[in-house]
DNA sequence: GTAACGTTTTTGTGATCACATTATTCTCTC
DNA sequence: GAGAGAATAATGTGATCACAAAAACGTTAC
């Protein structure tokens, strides 16, 4: 079998407008298709291959390539060769780990600065998701998801662990993608809901649970898809790629 | 009063070993200068300023400062211009709280897997530290209280928190070593040592609450020094220096 | 048919240049 | 003399080139 390379993967494009730079643009590109699985774990990427399916000079795909590398969503090895990280039972658990005990803490954070309009944001932002649910659109449930919890901790105005989780969660993401799209059904509790009404009552205590069981939920629906363990490296069991 | 150029800094220097890429020299060489305080907050540093001052090109200082940047040691303002940040009373506090989380998590994850062969190496730096008081060496005191840290938590050989926890500690430390070298006497419980013997007894509570009791002693003496306040930004105080 | 070797191609890094944007400095006006 | 505006200098970004290291390929020997 030969070995995928980049140039099989049609990449989610983003339009770039005129404010953003080449860099960002790429940056926020790349982040976005890793995101949402588009480039499958594994795989190497080059500068000069994603230079020219982006039509832009090596230079920005450079930068954007080293931003997301140091961030973790993207692993160097020591040949210097870029590829999507795979990940290990061990490091899945780890990170689910990590988003718990960051993002509890941030929610707690957040939750004394929080007025009528981050919540009638918020409420606006769970229609979406249910939306996005209703049509079975996987990439957009994740995305939107995000979303809301950006929002709900960004309303701590001194905020400064949002960095630190969006690592976290580049670093599951591509992972995690490549499970979801493989659920037929999401079955969801809504803890978002949970949360709102959390935040309502300023019950910080109840905010904390809410977003713990949100996460904790997530996983378990992971951890739920067939044959699960075919995805994680270090395993006999066919990757799918080879089914 | 003129202000303070790059070119009036006394850069701490490393040479550059051949098996070292350029870029990584630059890299480590500013990421220990910030860590040390050397470059002071509020400072703008310049791609072509630095290349000059260290004689390489622009182009590996470019990847650098995107690196730091990245990783919150070095702040992009709207302007595009780098500056190292400043610390105000509300991002120090939520930093240290970001460490304490991080960081007694690591060290409870990491517990399980401490060999004899660990605790050695953890008496060896303490013992370096205690040299390092001895000398009033404050630059070393953290760099080698930075080394002990991060052995202990790396003994987990499936830690992925340490990326995160250095990132705190990048932004913590030039502030901090700018504070730490007001103080005249550096007085230690040696926290160090009840960790270790947390250690040796696989008593993964005491483990946590000595890490914890060890950070919050280096917040105290932080806290200590007179005149803390005026370091602060967005305080009217007279900053170093103008005195 | 398979494994080892040498050649060719690809890749990342560093350097240099061009350009648009932003600071800085100088000059003119009041 | 001080402030507004224009001219100048400096800076970050993107593009292109040169080079060394690494991967991929084809060839040869067994």
């Amino acid at each position: 079998m030969k070995p995928k390379r980049l140039a099989d993967f049609e990449l989610l494009m983003l339009e770039k407008s005129d404010s953003l730079k080449t860099n960002q643009w790429v940056y926020q590109l790349l982040r976005t298709n890793l995101l949402c699985g588009k480039i499958e774990p594994g795989l190497p990427l080059t500068i000069r291959g994603l230079a020219e399916a982006l039509n832009v000079s090596p230079m920005p795909v450079r930068e954007a390539l080293h931003r997301l590398a140091c961030e973790g969503a993207v692993e160097v090895k020591n040949n210097r060769r870029v590829i999507v990280p795979q990940m290990t039972v061990e490091k899945f658990n780890e990170l689910c780990e990590l988003r718990i005990l960051l993002e509890t803490h941030a929610a707690e954070g957040a939750s004394p600065y929080i007025r009528e309009q981050h919540i009638t944001q918020l409420q606006e932002i769970d229609a979406r998701i249910d939306s996005a649910i209703e049509r079975g659109d996987s990439v957009n449930i994740s995305l939107i998801n995000q979303e809301f919890h950006r929002t709900l901790y960004s309303a701590n105005p001194f905020q400064i662990s949002i960095p630190l989780i969006e690592s976290v969660w580049l670093q599951l993401g591509p992972f995690s993608q490549v499970a979801i799209s493989k659920l037929e059904k999401t079955y969801i509790i809504d803890r978002h809901i949970e949360a709102i009404n959390a935040l309502k009552q300023h019950n910080t205590f109840a905010l904390r649970c809410a977003i713990e069981a949100d996460i904790r939920d997530g996983i378990a629906s992971i951890k739920s898809v067939e044959g699960i363990h075919g995805y994680f490296k270090g395993n006999t069991l066919a990757l799918p790629l080879a089914k």
